[in-house]
RNA sequence: GGCGGUGUAGCUCAGUUGGUUAGAGCAGCGGAAUCAUAAUCCGCGUGUCCGGGGUUCGAGUCCCUGCACCGCCA
């Protein structure tokens, strides 16, 4: 069998990611692998934290820690949002792990053998004041051009002038402010991606199905212009991978660190041989998920990510694996995800605007979020989120259509005949309709969960609930009972048993609520339907079972005046 | 500036390779039911498919153009 391995794109560390961030990539590739598990598949699912880089410095800078502790600290805290959010990473690991060290300096070496590393000179600018290279968009000056005084060394915000930092007036570090700056001839390793350009092109060409996104993406790379240029992957900074070849110093690179976009997906299969050391288990344990060679050539690759992220899952990280000239696992399946917006404008990790992780956890538990975002993904086009459109999708879908089916079966059956799933009766043609439509409604299910379709897989796994209120509504125990209690409890016993498959086919969009379902039915049994008619006869007559608790709590229109109120500013 | 995306019912969005009277959910209106978290179920939509040209027997769906909003530019 087919076994799938899943990742998503991983967040950088700088901070508590917003809701934006969490529906681009972990929410759904979690569905995606909670599904696969449930349909009984072998499935890897890996994430982790981005660690290196300029911001992360600077971050930890401003928390007064050594950026070491720093990203110790803020992997601890995305650890615990994923959890809270039930991502059920197989391993979340970190892009500064030996692993990826050890990892990112073989494939450049192995890049290097093939001829596909060269070095360059360039000249940079060099804080005296910090002790440190300047990447361009941490110079700040007067912009030549407009007169802006505020201008970064890459680009001017106020004329868009595309700059070099060496074009503004007065230049001074945006890190210190510092003019005490000057020009630095620096040596770097580039990956000669152009080479590679009629490999990648092939590579993508030979992809079917993929999500026009992501190939008119990466083919607008691969042509535009020059084509792929070539880029650099090392950086004059202290924190990150060393540039180390072989484990022996890289001559002309001493002191230098391989650039974080080239370190970063590395970090995927790091991040699997991460789980392996975590685990127990021997190379082979995560080689045999990565390495053709090594038993991989019945691994499925699926990514996950936002469209930003798309040029350098198609190409920068392609070019990485093909020039090793080894046979590693390259993606399968790309699914990229537009943005979700927040309340008219775009959330922003920089200016603290819409709802972070922690904040969301800290009002409502995850399913909340989990349903509206996963039905709501911003799959086709941008996403607008407004508290009065999750207002209402949750309280209907979750409280008034499932949460609410739950509690007037249980609460019908305690009343009539105790919290024991009744007997007697048969069924007749209102449960024959029902379990065809049923039927039909799971196939669907598949197909679009198959296909990672997750807005109309939404759409259909609530059609199958409403499906549920539409026979009880039909077949209306609460009258059949009055002269034919044997019926009535045919009736409720179905009914009872629905809970059960709805939590089945639920769980991967709700996790926590379908474990309070199955819980409230007192049963293991979470295998997933296969023949419907069967599934709901799984609960047998006799069996005990509880009322659960409410479901789900609506939300008020207080909550969410408050919310909105909140929510509305810069988060400080 | 270059490139890309989006613009469909009050709201959030679907609309496959162009083909019968443009759909779903929510909201709204009417009705049924009363087991249930005042929940459920049924019925009801004449919307210049952003504007203007064009291709075609036929375009929301392709081409050109204008407008608006948004993103990216390593």
């Amino acid at each position: 069998m087919t076994r799938t391995l899943i990742t998503s794109a991983i967040p950088y560390i700088n901070g508590i990611k917003h809701l934006g961030n969490l529906v681009g990539s972990q929410l759904p590739a979690d569905l995606y692998a909670r599904y696969l598990r449930a349909r009984g598949q072998e499935v890897m699912f890996i994430c982790a934290t981005d660690e290196h880089g300029t911001p992360a410095e600077l971050a930890a800078k401003k928390a007064g820690k050594p950026v070491a502790d720093y990203c110790a600290e803020m992997w601890q805290v995305q650890k615990d949002l994923a959890d809270g959010f039930r991502l059920s990473f197989d391993h979340f690991g970190r892009s500064s792990s030996q692993r990826n060290h050890a990892l990112t300096q073989h494939f450049a070496a192995r890049l290097a053998d093939a001829g596909l590393i060269d070095e360059r000179s360039s000249r940079q600018v060099y804080s005296n004041a910090d002790g440190r290279f300047l990447p361009d968009r941490y110079v700040e000056g007067t912009c030549p051009n407009c007169g802006y005084d505020r201008a970064r060394g890459d680009q001017c915000e106020n004329c868009t002038k595309q700059l070099d930092p060496t074009d503004l007036i007065e230049p001074r570090s945006a890190i210190s402010g510092s003019t005490d700056l000057e020009v630095r001839e620096t040596k770097h390793l580039f990956l000669r991606q152009s080479k590679l350009r009629g490999d990648l092109d092939a590579w993508i060409d030979g992809q079917d199905g993929w999500p026009v996104l992501t190939t008119s993406i990466a083919k607008k790379w691969l042509h535009d212009g020059d084509g792929l240029q070539d880029r650099g992957i090392t950086r004059d900074l202290d924190w990150g991978v060393p540039v180390l070849r072989d484990g022996e110093p890289w001559p002309g690179m001493e002191g230098k660190v391989f650039y974080v976009w080239f370190d970063a997906p590395i970090e995927y299969i790091a991040g699997t041989a991460e789980w392996a050391d975590a685990n127990g288990q021997p190379e082979a344990a995560w080689r045999r998920w990565w390495r053709e060679d090594e038993g991989a050539d019945d691994v499925r690759y699926v990514q996950f990510m936002g469209k930003d992220n798309v040029p350098f899952h198609t190409l920068s990280f392609p070019a990485t694996l093909i020039g090793s000239g080894e046979p590693w696992k390259k993606v399968d399946y790309l699914k990229s995800f537009n943005y979700l917006n927040y309340d008219g404008g775009q959330f922003s990790t920089s200016q603290g605007r819409g709802v972070f992780m922690d904040q969301a956890l800290s009002i409502l538990p995850a399913d909340y979020w989990r349903w509206w975002l996963l039905s709501h993904v911003p799959e086709n086009s941008d996403t607008e989120f407004t508290w009065e459109n999750f207002q209402t999708s949750v309280n209907k879908d979750l409280a008034d259509v499932l949460g609410n089916f739950v509690s007037r079966v249980t609460k019908f059956c305690r009343a009539k005949f105790g919290e024991t799933i009744p007997e007697g009766g048969s069924m007749g043609e209102p449960e024959r309709i029902l379990i065809g439509r049923l039927s039909d409604g799971l196939a669907a299910y598949q197909t679009h969960m198959d296909n990672i379709e997750i807005r109309k897989a939404a759409a259909e796994l609530r059609a199958i609930w409403v499906a549920g209120n539409e026979y009880l509504q039909e077949a209306a125990p609460w009258s059949v009972f009055k002269d034919d209690p044997e019926r009535a409890a045919a009736q409720v016993r179905l009914a009872l048993n629905l809970i059960r498959v709805y939590a089945v086919l639920s769980r991967p969009f709700i996790p926590d609520a379908a474990e309070a379902m199955l819980a409230g039915m007192q049963t293991d049994d979470d295998s997933w339907p296969t023949d419907m008619e069967a599934a709901l006869t799984a609960l047998p007559a006799g069996h005990a079972f509880v009322v659960p608790d409410v479901l789900f709590a609506k939300i008020t229109d207080e909550q969410r005046e408050d919310w909105a109120a909140r929510f509305s500013g810069v988060r400080t």
